[in-house]
DNA sequence: ACGTGCGGGACATCCCGTTATT
DNA sequence: AATAACGGGATGTCCCGCACGT
């Protein structure tokens, strides 16, 4: 069976590459047309809903594929929430130091520009965040944590974690990650 | 006619929420001019850098409120760190309250679309952020904190608000302000 | 809708029209745009290069129909190079006279602002006046000059010509054209 | 006794050398202003009249100025029509290439773009032009010139040497005015 | 599914001329 | 005679969304 058109992807792609770096906004969809090498006619075949409808499918695809990565370090650590904390904070410490320093969230980017104007995608982010919250809350309970701890407990790192992509783009420094890890495993329970 | 007209002070007030609530990008000069009631023909005579140095003095300016309110919260908390650290995050919380939830930070916002492209802006960006790291690290310290985790702690600190920002807008729920001041005073020591 | 449309076409002959008429910089893409009843969304379509690459291509085909009225009138003046001149010169002195004295040369009006500041352009400005001084030379060496003054005489009666447009704009009168003739035409060999 | 201020003498000179350069759209009075050093709030005090008056004066000033160095040359080269030629040739020359091929004529640039438009402006250009020819033609008619041959070859010296700017500038190169000179000296008559 | 082209608006920037004040 | 500030418009550029035809 022959797959869609791979002009969707690499649209998809380059868009959630873009916004990672310079937002919604900053991104026009010139730029990813071009960037991505997909074709410019069949763009609105692909996304009819236009710049907002191709975000939303960035939304998603980049919500899941976070929480993915989020249960399968959680396979890794079972039972242990300290070992997965700090395996977590340095996935995003290598993301971010290979890439330069470049990458940005998704939710933090177009949430900061959208948020109070868009409600739609906004509820969007929303579910992103809070799958990604929700599937470290089920393995922080997992490990020993009660209920309300472990779901209180993985809001603080999910901000923790967002707020130190900020402080790590803007200083060029990925000494956050190391700092977050330290500070929130100092009262896991022991394995 | 005034001499020094309240032009410049108007237009960056207007552009720090603007860009609070926005983005960089997604403001325009236009947008600015018309809501701050300043007039067009003379804002090259204000600000001959454009939207950059006007981007540069809204940075400067909340940067040096932010370090004001740190420092000022800290004097009405002498020696108790945990009280300290829930003022603050008490503090981010009404500001978000009141707000409606749509007040974010210039920081996260203009880094998140400028911090990989335009380095002065960038080191600015970090000079703020450092300023607060250090005002609360600075007063973790006197509350019997050891230097290093002093600033690792404040560091933290500062991260999970950040990140708790993009959280509350997002989500329209400021109890993750709550959940940071709980996780970050569990070992706090005792005043 | 037609497969290629002709508002590249128009644009560029308005522009040329405009540029001889006021010059590159006085001249504002929204009078191109608006004048020759062109599109305008779909300006850099066209142009991708903007006002610039517009410029390059009136110059070029500027130059060149210059140069095939040159080679045009050295056809019909055989082995007279005393007569190739006159016809040349007068018309020179019919085209001014039909425009009301307005219409100048692309390549002192362009090359009057931006000779100096825009090495491309300049080179195919020069260009543009090497093809039409080479058509000429080719033409009075066949009429019995010497390959050095040929060339030289040739480029004396381009730059009498440029500078002829210029008088008689701002005189209104056309007697410089007949003028030139006359002197350019003293000492040339018997057809 | 007090000589009026030197911010009008400056802005005079400035404008003159943009003009020549960049023509007259594409100078602002921004620029003059600036790069005359000469203070912006009275620039309206020294030229009620704005921009134009100011290109009124400039080009006065300039059509003056040429007429001082014809009747100058002429002075040096008196009965000799052939040398008289020749050195204005290599003035011209001289000041092209000290320029760098940047300095066009002020009558040319300013009426390549006004011509049509500013009747004031244009018979300002015109008067500068019938000066400079006036003086080389009473020079020849004293060199033995019958009267109508004199204004005649007059204007043809000036047209070229006009045109001749255009070629140098654009071409680079001030080979042109050795070609005018010795062309336009071929019919002079014997000293 | 894709190239070409259109429609109209917004962007940051810069312009020239005019004020009130000194 | 110069300053600081304003008013409003124009600049070139680029945008997103949508037509066509293939």
């Amino acid at each position: 069976m022959a797959r869609s058109s791979d002009a969707r992807t690499k649209a998809l792609a380059t868009a959630e590459r873009l916004f990672r770096i310079q937002g919604y906004a900053a991104t026009g969809l010139t730029q990813i047309i071009d960037e991505s090498g997909s074709p410019k006619g069949s763009f609105y075949f692909h996304f009819p809903g236009g710049k907002d409808a191709l975000a939303a499918e960035v939304i998603d695809g980049y919500g899941a594929r976070g929480r993915t990565l989020i249960e399968h370090l959680a396979e890794q650590t079972k039972g242990d929430a300290s070992l997965f904390i700090r395996r977590l904070c340095m996935a995003f410490a290598d993301e971010m130091r290979r890439s330069g320093f470049t990458l940005g969230c998704v939710v933090q980017n177009v949430g900061g520009e959208k948020a109070p104007l868009h409600p739609e995608l906004t509820a969007r982010l929303s579910q992103a965040l809070g799958g990604w919250i929700d599937a470290i809350a089920v393995h922080l309970e997992a490990c020993g944590y009660a209920a309300v701890e472990a779901a209180q407990h993985a809001s603080v790192v999910i901000a923790a974690l967002e707020g130190a992509r900020t402080l790590a783009r803007v200083q060029r420094d990925d000494t956050i990650f190391h700092a977050i890890a330290a500070v929130l495993t100092a009262t896991t329970p022991a394995p």
